[in-house]
DNA sequence: ACCATTATGTTACACTGTAACACTAGAGCG
DNA sequence: CGCTCTAGTGTTACAGTGTAACATAATGGT
């Protein structure tokens, strides 16, 4: 299997931070809302931790004069950084992952691994379109999906695997 | 639209219930294993409620000699009944709905009302192959699948849109 | 009857999320 | 500059979700 192809092999870390930090600044500017010292922290967090985080990782890793925040505090740069598509919530960890690829955020899968707990962003539009379909078929009216899978990523599906009978 | 076709409107509340009960019985026998009136009773109040239900929903309904269960009674209830797929975790709930089709649990969506909480649960054969697809392009070992779609069911979609623009 | 296994009853606690309210920093304006 | 309005913060308190641990009870097999 070309296992090259899985997108956390193939992205540039320290690109998408800078990336995720840019287009945050240029979203707010464009919405004339602030990019604040606390939304900030919480991306920075995010990006540098390139997996999903619940709020008390964030709480315990935010080093903020000596003191800690509050959960709400945490929620509300969480809600802000989510509604300007920077971050997602990933259902199945209760936890937020910052977005890999700002501005293209829609009709994504997330394939979350079990083992080493990495998520990978997939474009996904084939999904998209089924469940449309499916909601249109049904009279839903469509606001937005969870799409997630769980299982191993390449690396792990291998190491815990070795003698090459892993499937 | 042919809201007709929505699953909540043409299935038999009684009969769903009764197959529910009856299939626990069926799938515990086989297994060797107790259904036992904890497990029963957390099947029966999930069947009954027909939507998702919370833990603290369901420990509140347990009218069980006077007291109530505490949590861990309720959970281990439910990871049992989800074992044996009678009952499905909505993750974007919190909550837990008893499986209106029994045996048929493979590759399913759940369409959830953001408004009066039900969730309509449909087979996605599609969404599922694509899923598999995505997952062996990229040398994900694919273990399971949260698919879940949020909106409105034809009924909230058309009371909240009385005036024919609904979308 | 005995033992092993499975499930229950219970306590206690950790994590996740929200409501409410007083306070502060910025933006707009006279 | 000072006033006012708003968005965002700092904080307390609490509600909901989930698990660890351990003693007890029920069942099944020999």
């Amino acid at each position: 299997m070309d296992q090259s192809s899985f997108p956390e092999r193939q992205h540039d870390h320290e690109a998408c931070i800078h990336a995720g930090m840019a287009y945050a600044e240029a979203a707010c500017a464009r919405r004339n809302q602030r990019f604040t010292a606390n939304r900030r922290s919480v991306l920075e967090l995010l990006l540098a931790g390139h997996r999903p985080l619940g709020v008390y990782e964030l709480m315990k890793q935010f080093d903020w004069k000596g003191r800690r925040p509050a959960p709400a505090q945490i929620y509300r740069a969480l809600e802000f950084l989510e509604s300007i598509g920077l971050v997602h919530r990933i259902e199945s960890c209760n936890a937020y992952l910052a977005c890999s690829r700002p501005g293209h955020h829609h009709g994504t899968v997330f394939l979350v691994c079990e083992q080493c707990k990495t998520v990978a962003e997939v474009e996904a539009r084939r999904m998209q379109d089924s469940i449309a379909d499916l909601a249109g078929q049904t009279g839903f009216e469509l606001h937005s999906q969870v799409l997630e899978a769980r299982g191993l990523c390449p690396d792990c599906a291998s190491t815990s695997a070795p003698d090459g009978t892993d499937h």
